[in-house]
RNA sequence: GCAGGGGUGGUCGAGUGGCUAAUGGCACCGGGCUGUAAACCCGGCAGACUAACGUCUUACGUAGGUUCGAAUCCUACCCCCUGCA
């Protein structure tokens, strides 16, 4: 049965190697390319599950390291999931912890077995391995279980890059592992449970991070590790971790169109409107990013002339929306003088309305990059987004 | 009326002879944010000139005075607060 294919491609771009194509997973189908917002903590921020249910998103992020500090994914299991303690019937994804390997700097140590962390809540000592990621990411519940990997920080020399890519395939094969022994005994269980169900549909899928920094042999031969072990969809992890936006986009055009073309691939992390546009051009599926809610919440919103700051003073006696070309809810009915208001009066309806817009704009964009992709419209899209997005931003 | 305290830059509030164009908070202005330690962080904030180092002007209730030099000391006046009548 079709329904019980993960991933389809529908549309092969010929102009580039954009794709569209349908994710299916037991809480929800999604359409790709995909923009997934980042709920770290089982929340995106400002936004309820409401809003964005009303916002046709799909799929949204989780955090291991965050749920595992905080509740904890021992409580979130006995509730029943991730997905019913949030309230949130569509899918998820969740981050493994290895981009807090990356972030939290000071804070961590990594050794071969996994990573000491100092918790950036009270101190306390925890630790992530691969298996321990894996069985945090089962308890949630995740439809999209990422493989703990080590985020290589940017600049490195080929050399540390080698060791970081080596280890990180080194975790993704205890990774996969650790996953299938959960996704076994699941089975088990469901036949123990209900002989009749036949529903071959998996409950969840393991993506593979490639690492390698901005050398193309070492992504190379990241994937070449990954591939030998095998995994449901390929990542593309250590980009947008402050390397030139020409370095990210070399290294995404030259890996991207490698990864097996019959699987999601998914670049971590990023991004801007543009990064999204040019990454699909690339030949990638899935992009999550904090940018659209964190800039949200101060002030920064992304509109189809470029990204301007609300809290401008420019701004303050325009009754103009937010993005004049936008239909979202926000952008029918608030202007920006108001909302400049409730952001200097440090009302949090600022942050919800703008998270709101940004949303609803990251996620208009990525439905009209699928509507021309399946028109045969994309490269005539893409050169008209970025244009009208690059040139006229001094006219907000 | 008497006694005591006080009037500092948009605002609150330090400073009690030169190191003070004046600490700090707030407000205001601007910038940054890419698998969220982020409703956060950074910068600016008397005026004029300069590419810049910097220079000049005007500023600590008002008006005088002492001093090489005053927001800081003295005198008078104006205003505010507290207590007693």
């Amino acid at each position: 049965m079709n329904e019980n294919i993960f991933f389809q491609i529908q549309q092969q771009d010929h102009t580039s190697q954009a794709r569209t194509g349908l994710i299916t997973t037991a809480h929800s189908q999604i359409e790709t390319p995909v923009f997934m917002p980042v709920g770290t903590r089982g929340t995106v921020k400002a936004l309820t599950q409401e809003m964005l249910e009303t916002l046709d998103a799909r799929i949204i992020l989780g955090n291991t390291y965050h749920l595992f500090l905080r509740p904890g994914h021992e409580l979130i299991a006995a509730l029943g999931g991730l997905h019913k303690f949030m309230a949130w019937p569509r899918s998820l994804l969740t981050d493994s912890g290895g981009f807090q390997v990356f972030s939290l700097g000071a804070l961590r140590k990594i050794k071969e077995e996994g990573v000491e962390f100092r918790s950036h809540l009270d101190g306390s000592k925890q630790f992530i391995s691969p298996e321990v990621s894996m069985q945090v990411q089962h308890a949630l519940g995740s439809d999209i279980v990422m493989a703990f990997d080590e985020c290589t920080p940017y600049p490195a020399t080929h050399d540390e890059a080698k060791k970081s890519l080596e280890l990180t395939s080194r975790w993704a094969r205890r990774s996969r592992v650790e996953f299938d022994r959960f996704s076994q005994q699941l089975a088990v269980g469901h036949l123990a449970d209900d002989a009749t169900q036949t529903n071959s549909l998996r409950n969840s899928f393991l993506f593979g991070i490639i690492q390698g920094s901005v050398y193309h042999d070492l992504r190379q031969q990241s994937l070449e590790q990954l591939l030998e072990i095998g995994f449901e969809g390929y990542a593309i992890g250590g980009l947008s971790v402050g390397e030139e936006k020409a370095m990210m986009y070399d290294t995404a055009e030259f890996i991207a169109p490698l990864l097996p073309a019959d699987k999601p691939r998914y670049l971590m992390g990023v991004g801007t409107p543009e990064d999204l546009v040019e990454a699909v051009a690339r030949g990638v599926d899935m992009f999550d990013c904090v940018m659209p809610t964190r800039n949200a919440r101060n002030g920064q919103v992304f509109t189809s002339r470029g990204k301007l700051n609300v809290r401008n003073a420019k701004y303050a006696k325009e009754a103009r929306p937010l993005d004049e070309d936008c239909a979202c809810a926000v952008c029918r009915r608030y202007s920006r003088a108001y909302i400049r208001h409730l952001y200097l009066n440090d009302e949090m309806l600022a942050s919800i309305l703008c998270s709101y817009h940004n949303l609803a704009f990251y996620l208009d964009l990525m439905q009209q990059i699928r509507q021309s992709i399946a028109l045969g419209e994309f490269t005539a899209f893409r050169a008209g987004f970025l244009s009208k997005y690059k040139s006229v931003e001094a006219a907000n």
